[in-house]
DNA sequence: GTCATTTATCATGC
DNA sequence: GCATGATAAATGAC
């Protein structure tokens, strides 16, 4: 009984949300972007959170876990990236 | 100043896309082991008499946890770290409650 | 020492 | 059943 408590009460901290659909354009279109390095600065970090309506500590999270699930993807699929690519070069193109 | 590891020394093309070095991990790390809860509930009950470990207590509670120093000395790193992220949540809640109020 | 990370693991969403 | 966000070990910069 105790053992659930605890554990109830820590998931509810640990529960998961997935980001809304803008967000997550929203942070996918900076990390394609900026390939190269995909670190954002502390106020970079910041000016996302606002747009992304969620926290600074989440941007962090998201990049952390986009850094190194991309990496484990190179070689594979990589849609994604391709798709963020294509978008950026139409939006340079007109 | 950058405080990531993006200035590994690495000369090889691990990527093979030069313009994704941030890529090239080569530092090999030891795999992540989740602690027991023996372990975890020790650590924790230490953490709460004080936030920072003795030498002399560190090397007690390596030797009975069957944990190395560098390991309980990280323990308490990583511990204190979350205080303070949690303290921090806390404060934001806090604000966000009673923002608007004029004081 | 702090602290932004990397990585594996956890817990959940769907 | 994996995708995804958050957390737990472990590293490195400073």
């Amino acid at each position: 009984a105790v053992m659930i408590l605890r554990s109830r009460f820590l998931d509810a901290r640990r529960r998961r949300r997935n980001f809304s659909k803008q967000a997550s354009e929203i942070l996918n279109e900076y990390f394609y972007s900026n390939l190269s390095n995909p670190y954002p600065s502390e106020e970079e970090k910041e000016a996302l959170a606002r747009r992304c309506s969620i926290t600074v500590n989440q941007v962090s999270n998201w990049f952390g876990n986009k850094r190194i699930r991309y990496k484990k993807n190179i070689g594979k699929a990589q849609e994604e990236a391709n798709l963020y690519a294509a978008k950026k070069a139409a939006a340079g193109a007109s | 100043g950058q405080r990531h590891p993006l200035a590994v020394p690495y000369g090889g093309t691990l990527g093979s896309n030069p313009l994704e070095s941030w890529t090239g991990n080569v530092t090999v790390r030891k795999k992540r082991k989740p602690y027991s809860k023996f372990q975890t509930l020790e650590l924790e009950k230490e953490f709460l008499y004080n936030a920072y470990v003795s030498k002399q207590k560190r090397w007690e509670l390596a030797r009975n946890l069957n944990l190395t120093e560098r390991q309980v000395k990280i323990w308490f790193q990583n511990r204190r770290m979350k205080n303070k992220k949690n303290s921090q949540r806390q404060a934001a809640q806090e604000a966000a409650g009673n923002n608007g109020a004029t004081t």
